[in-house]
DNA sequence: CCACAAATGGAATAAACATTCTATCTTGAG
DNA sequence: CTCAAGATAGAATGTTTATTCCATTTGTGG
């Protein structure tokens, strides 16, 4: 494409971005990636602090460029400019989007508007509810655990599944417990007092979940809990325990607050690790 | 006024030159004006550009801002771009005002509200810029299919757990491809074109995601795919796909949006089914 | 497996940059 | 009118920046 007339505008670059997608080289490639990721950061960056984030060198971002038909990075970069002073300048964008939403709403559209409404709701219920000095006695709990073990059934499943796949980049050992193989139990049998657990529940809640829970916290092992109620099994045999209410959408509780709630926690027992 | 802490933010500073208006300097005054007037370009030019727009001379930019308490014109000219990045409202922006602002929260406490500001962010982002007619095909797709095979690994896996459960409780037929007993292909190889698929792939992208659904695309099994990036593998081989961006805090992505876009889905396509 | 072309990383370079310095000008009190 | 204090213009300076160049590495067609 070098030598050919640049893009003139954000999209028309994205497009070409879009069309060259099979026959650009792996670096080019990175830097496309992180220019459509992160306009914002691509417009007032440097050379140097825009290769550092996208994890390339600086003649990277020239050649990018250039092989866009730019003379050099700077002129490349003026669209990523004038695509943030138009944006901020023109409510025209955001009135068209909201307009054809509001007179022709499909059913689909009116749905999902339903679910962004529900998570919105319930991460601000998140925010104003948490016992922020539990959530410092939970993350300490699990910071000291050899081996966290995580349950969770149904719809709290997914919950604990990305818990797992957290932990394991950040290094902390842990165990999702209800496994495909069926062999809760053994896993289970092998947690020590050096241990700890986290288990979220929400009505109607699952008995294995309660009763694993109970189980490990007879043994000595420290449980931390998600809840969405007091009355929950979970609050019996926890050591620690939160109530989380999600706001819901056509009889479907949204997930966005627990999973907020749950990186949190994640992330920070990580952190705190790290310090120790 | 120099020697005095520079203003945080830009009505501050705009607060604060307006008090001044009556002791400041002609040229100070001058380029006051100008900073006011047109405040994208004080974001984007550089001391000389920004000079000969406002009819002084450089160092009378960098006496300015020294005056108003910065180190030099590149504090000052901070002020500006960060009004333009905030200008989208973003929560993370606003929560990192709020700390500033002085209550002693503690770590665990800082890293929770910066999941919930993370998911507020990319729920704003999903409401304005998903493709709602898009949305309606992908429904119209997922109904008609049979069967929906489900594709995800690794920080997607979640979403497609939470999209079986729910299926499940609506009876709609579907699969998760990506067991743990490792039978992928096998589950793939009895997908016929009556039936479809639904994938979500977010950068880094898995192989694996991406080979099955060209693999499914191919044999004329209709693809609906959920990812990050125009130049996401599915991008490719989709019928119809989506662009959703996450974001992050401490460099982990938030699942919020993700999730209520997977939940209007599957209801949206629960729902349709209802009514054939 | 080789050889050739393309792509890449990193040092070298020249331009652009913000900032400082100093001589000159402006202002206003006595 | 005089003089001192402040403000200003413009050149000088040292740093940062984008860009170029070249030695390796990577990928590919014969």
């Amino acid at each position: 494409m070098t030598g050919q007339l640049p893009p003139r505008d954000f999209e028309s670059l994205r497009a070409a971005i879009v069309e060259m997608r099979a026959t650009l080289p792996k670096r080019l490639m990175q830097v496309a990636g992180y220019a459509l990721e992160r306009p914002d950061d691509m417009a007032f960056g440097t050379t140097a602090s825009i290769a550092q984030a996208a994890q390339v060198q600086p003649s990277t971002l020239v050649r990018f460029a250039q092989h866009f038909g730019f003379d050099g990075f700077s002129g490349l970069q003026q669209l990523f400019r004038e695509r943030l002073r138009e944006r901020n300048g023109s409510y025209e964008d955001r009135l068209r989007h909201l307009e054809s939403g509001g007179t022709t709403e499909t059913e689909g559209v009116a749905i999902l508007n339903g679910f962004v409404a529900a998570g919105h709701d319930s991460l601000d219920a998140l925010a104003n509810t948490i016992d922020t000095a539990a959530l410092e006695r939970a993350i300490t709990i699990l910071a000291h655990a050899e081996t966290i073990y995580l349950i969770a059934r149904r719809r709290s499943f997914p919950i604990v599944t990305y818990m797992a796949y957290a932990f394991g980049k950040l290094k902390v050992p842990c165990r999702v417990v209800s496994t495909a193989i069926g062999n809760d139990d053994d896993l289970l049998a092998q947690a020590s007092a050096a241990d700890a657990a986290f288990a979220v529940s929400f009505s109607p809640y699952a008995a294995e979940s309660a009763a694993q829970a109970q189980a490990l916290s007879e043994r000595g092992i420290a449980v931390v809990g998600l809840t969405d109620s007091a009355l929950s099994p979970l609050a019996g045999s926890a050591a620690v325990w939160f109530e989380l209410v999600e706001a819901d959408h056509a009889g479907f509780r949204s997930l966005s607050a627990s999973m907020a709630f749950a990186m949190a926690l994640t992330v920070g027992v990580a952190e705190r690790r790290r310090q120790a």
